[in-house]
DNA sequence: GCAAAAATATGATATAAATCATATTTTATG
DNA sequence: CATAAAATATGATTTATATCATATTTTTGC
């Protein structure tokens, strides 16, 4: 699975933010790997050996809830951390990360990471950011699930979507997810989620085109959430 | 509202975890507060002016969606840090802070805090390890919230409230609440919640004595989760 | 290029939990 | 201590959404 230099020293989340003079030792730590579709990167309840880099490709990162239930927490692309969620007192992923499409990622071992943000106060410093806003966001989602209906948390998955990927020059969302997954980050159902973006397109609020989507009235969406 | 010293330089959060040299800085920098039941200590919406260290009393942390409705995200106890929801990228708190019981607590500017925690490399590591802590934490409710059921979800926080408050000699979890801020926490409504813990009582799995909650059968809460 | 698997689509039904309504008890407060 | 306000208690009703069932289309792998 290795393969060659793919990191360029630049793009990912710790190259980004280290001294220049750890680039060298990130140099020698560093180990590339390609990941085929569908393929786990790590799994919930492995012991964390370390972090990773997303180069190229998207990533799904997921929890099971009894053995058929599932969720999905977040979705990364090119330039971001992967496995961070492990970082906490129990070093053990809570989550599983699985490729949305060929992934290239860079992996560093726990040890040298750890020796990383000793280094480098302001790599902890901008981790302990990323952390603060994804608890942000996490506890707003709690909220939402707790108090809006399943059509306003579509609504919200949308914006986030969207805020997150962008769009193309046709304005469709730049990510390919299926409707399942779709719906396990939105928190319902395949079927209550079909229902609801199906009546988002009667409305003409959103387009669906196959797996892409596009919001054609944003503002209506951020009605429904309030 | 100001008070004496009643900081003792050693039973915070940033005490704890502050080099030595540092704490004469903290010493001319703190200030200390007493907040009375029912007060804000800061609401959501406010620009983050700093950090505060509860050194007597509870808080919740809480956030309104609507006008009426609320949640519950954590409730804090002696010699844990306020206010850090706050410092993500956008300077405004997410969160408001009530007080549950006289409370007593040390404020730090934001200013001199970040500060710190450029001193204090282990400071900002530590934090970074509460964040990714909570981030597990609510990652975990987010699923709860749609794969378990309300009997399960109070199980849950019945659970949690034991593990993070403890239970005194009668066996009663060591936090006083009121039904409504314990259904707000659950993410339930207070009708609903009220009807579970009847139930759990009835099944002689907790035992309840006006506001005083026991778990007579952790294991049976346990298996409602799964 | 074909078979198997996965994803999409949609109707019917069940049910958990919110909402509404109201009475009682406890706690705060001038 | 009295009166208002908050919290507790519980039944009745509604509703949103999960579950079940099944048919069709699309994608994937050999």
């Amino acid at each position: 699975m290795k393969k060659g230099n793919l990191c360029n020293l630049k793009s990912c989340f710790l190259c980004r933010n280290c001294l220049k003079h750890w680039l060298p030792a990130i140099e020698v730590h560093k180990q590339n790997l390609v990941i085929k579709k569908g393929q786990k990167i790590f799994e919930e309840g492995d012991p964390v050996k370390g972090i990773y880099f997303l180069f190229k490709g998207r990533v799904k990162v997921h929890r099971k809830w009894g053995d058929e239930k599932q969720l999905i927490l977040h979705f990364a692309q090119e330039g971001d951390i992967i496995g961070y969620r492990g970082l906490g007192s129990n070093k053990v992923y809570p989550v599983s990360a699985t490729a949305l499409d060929e992934v290239i990622l860079c992996f560093i071992d726990i040890a040298f990471f750890e020796t990383s943000l000793q280094v480098n106060p302001r790599l902890t410093y901008t981790l302990m950011q990323l952390y603060a806003n994804e608890l942000q966001l996490a506890e707003r989602r709690i909220g939402n699930l707790v108090h809006l209906d399943v059509k306003a948390r579509v609504a919200e998955t949308l914006l986030m979507l969207k805020k997150d990927f962008g769009q193309n020059q046709e304005g469709y969302i730049n990510i390919t997810l299926t409707k399942q997954d779709l719906a396990s980050y939105a928190g319902t159902t395949y079927e209550t989620f079909f229902r609801m973006i199906t009546e988002l397109e009667q409305e003409k609020i959103v387009l669906l085109s196959g797996k892409d989507i596009a919001i054609l009235k944003e503002a209506k969406l951020e009605k429904l959430i309030e």
